[in-house]
DNA sequence: ACCACGGTTCGGCGACGGCCGCACGGTGCG
DNA sequence: CGCACCGTGCGGCCGTCGCCGAACCGTGGT
């Protein structure tokens, strides 16, 4: 006989710091391991040993970029069985940093690093694709010989020197869930912009 | 600001234990404490902790009668939280006598706490909906007025004493994976086909 | 080549919780 | 009334698991 056994996958939402994170998770967004052990108060490593048992029990799936890695609700049906044991749930009060219009203005627009991200980043790259541009592939990313006219023609510098970095890159935006563009043309396009 | 706690709920939910007696308790009927026990191979003194805590977290309701004591879910909504989650719960097997025949028919049909499910309950609510009989939309579901009419008709009497309990809704079957007829009228069409 | 930094692994510690056995209380029946 | 029986409270044992710090790995940038 085989019955599906919840009770495993309640056990992994039962713990005070992985359900925490879970419900950061529950936006939809991407977060690093770090920030989600900030959010939940432990060790960056003690966060790593959860997170890594949420994505065996799959319920997290995790994006690797760079030498970040992005963690995010595996499927839409791990958000609805979270919401449904939130509906049965006792609400507690929690202290909350009020910094709700500094977070609406960050997910408006905002820098990774030194490329664009937020709304803005992503609708840019976005607008990017569209036009042939970019092309991002499953492991390969490309900018294309339209899209490097188009920034010759704006008159946007991408830094040609020798380096490791590459060209153009996916990055996954953690307020929009989306790419934005990354690499040597983002951080081009970013530069651009400020000027 | 206040956040519900489905650590708790989850916590309830994540024991071995407490989670069998939970699954025996998955088709609405009422069992004794030890009956349960047994079910959990646990002592009842054992039983009993963990029914006490199910109560107390308002998954369970207990009903003493004489010198027995009945425990049952408490709610439908109890019943769906537990099955979003066998949704997304691994498959294992377990090892009781004449097991086959009961996973078989379990699969066959079922009452998912007060209404029916299993491909016998799954088939009923796409009939349903094929005649035009229920609607489900995103947010939102009804019993049309054909429906009602069609309950009518064969004389299925749908509670329409005042409660918080929706009429209509769909829910997710665990072995079908697709929709059966949870809400008031998947209760009373469950009742009418017991009659 | 080197450094900075995010993330993971490992050993060890401490606490929480599940389990049992036993004793006790309440209920119904003979 | 006394017995049988279901259920519960308590003390104690023991395994599990969450937590941390320190060492290690891989990536990216200088």
């Amino acid at each position: 006989m085989a019955i599906p056994r919840f009770d495993v996958v309640a056990r992994l939402a039962g713990d005070p710091s992985r359900a925490t994170m879970l419900e950061a998770l529950m936006d939809g967004r991407a977060w690093t391991g770090r920030e989600l052990a900030q959010r939940a108060h432990v060790t960056p490593s003690t966060a790593s040993e959860h997170l890594q048992r949420l994505v065996n029990g799959a319920m997290l799936r995790v994006v690797p970029q760079g030498r970040h890695r992005y963690y995010r609700i595996a499927s839409a049906e791990v958000a609805h069985a979270l919401e449904a044991m939130m509906f049965l749930a006792p609400e507690a009060p929690v202290n909350r940093v009020g910094s709700r219009t500094i977070d609406v203005e960050l997910r408006r627009a905002r820098t990774c690093y030194d490329h664009l991200a937020g709304e803005l980043g992503v609708a840019l790259c976005e607008a990017l694709i569209e036009r042939g541009a970019i092309l991002f592939g499953v492991n390969d990313s490309e900018l294309t010989a339209s899209g490097a006219a188009l920034f010759d023609e704006l008159a946007i510098a991408i830094d040609r020197s020798p380096s490791r970095r590459t060209l153009c890159r996916p990055c996954v935006d953690w307020s929009e869930r989306r790419f934005h563009l990354a690499g040597r043309a983002g951080a081009a396009l970013a530069r651009h912009a400020f000027d």
